[in-house]
DNA sequence: CTAGTTGCAAAGAGTTTGCATGGCG
DNA sequence: CGCCATGCAAACTCTTTGCAACTAG
């Protein structure tokens, strides 16, 4: 099935890669896209085939039962592995060399070859730790 | 607010206890429960207050848009970091060891302090690896 | 011109909630 | 007994789908 390029599908495009790495909800990113001109179902259908393409993943989070899609298409996001920080909610880049390192260590203890772009690491990040210690008396 | 211990709740219980780290949505528990006498409402309500308590996860399967829950209550659980094969769907725990080294690795070079309970590596794990190998020609 | 795409509204699925009843402590 | 939990059904929210109109190739 070839795939047309569209109004819609352009400024969806657009509009996920200046906030690669963001967690949004269809509604949210359809609010955003209003004055755009691309309606919900359409924002869905280029998701799900966004999807389908391996560029944008689904996620949840813990308490929260929405489901949130992240772009993560750039060549750039596709080669690190995500740390998600649960306190603040931001994600952030493992450096190259560390996700190297986490790479082969998990290929020869486990026999596991993993998929960078779908791993996400959960936890806190250095500044919400600190934060974290200093607050608790 | 007290919690009772009511039948409901521990059929629940048992149930997630003996399919640890398997992903089922809610009406598939509801449905493997029918005969313990539990209703969905119950299942989703119990759900919800074990996931407060971060015993439960939830999960999404990327072109599934169903939402999974994964009971990792247990403390053997808990301590490792588990590994999920995107062919055949099954997880594994990383060995104690390697958990370590990746702990500290992610700590030292990141800064970044993560949590092994939430986290899942997504991947391919040995044996889907190799059946990839020698279907491919 | 043909086939993929869109918007809208209706249909569906999954999840949550209100309320009366029942059960734990 | 008092209060939490349960069932059932209604209410909701989010997502998908049907269809006619539209547009990229």
């Amino acid at each position: 099935m070839k795939v047309y390029s569209t109004k819609q599908r352009k400024s969806l495009s657009d509009y996920l890669l200046s906030h690669r790495d963001e967690e949004m909800t269809a509604a949210e990113i359809a609010a955003a896209l209003r004055g755009e001109g691309i309606s919900l179902s359409a924002v869905y259908r280029n998701l799900a085939s966004l999807e389908e393409e391996g560029l944008v993943q689904r996620i949840t989070r813990a308490g929260d039962r929405k489901i949130f899609f992240r772009f993560s298409g750039a060549e750039e996001c596709r080669e690190h592995i995500h740390l998600r920080c649960r306190k603040c909610g931001k994600t952030f880049h493992m450096d190259a060399g560390t996700t190297d390192l986490l790479d082969e260590t998990v290929a020869e203890n486990c026999g596991f070859k993993m998929d960078r772009a779908e791993t996400v690491i959960n936890g806190v990040c250095g500044d919400c730790e600190k934060a974290e210690q200093t607050s608790k008396k």
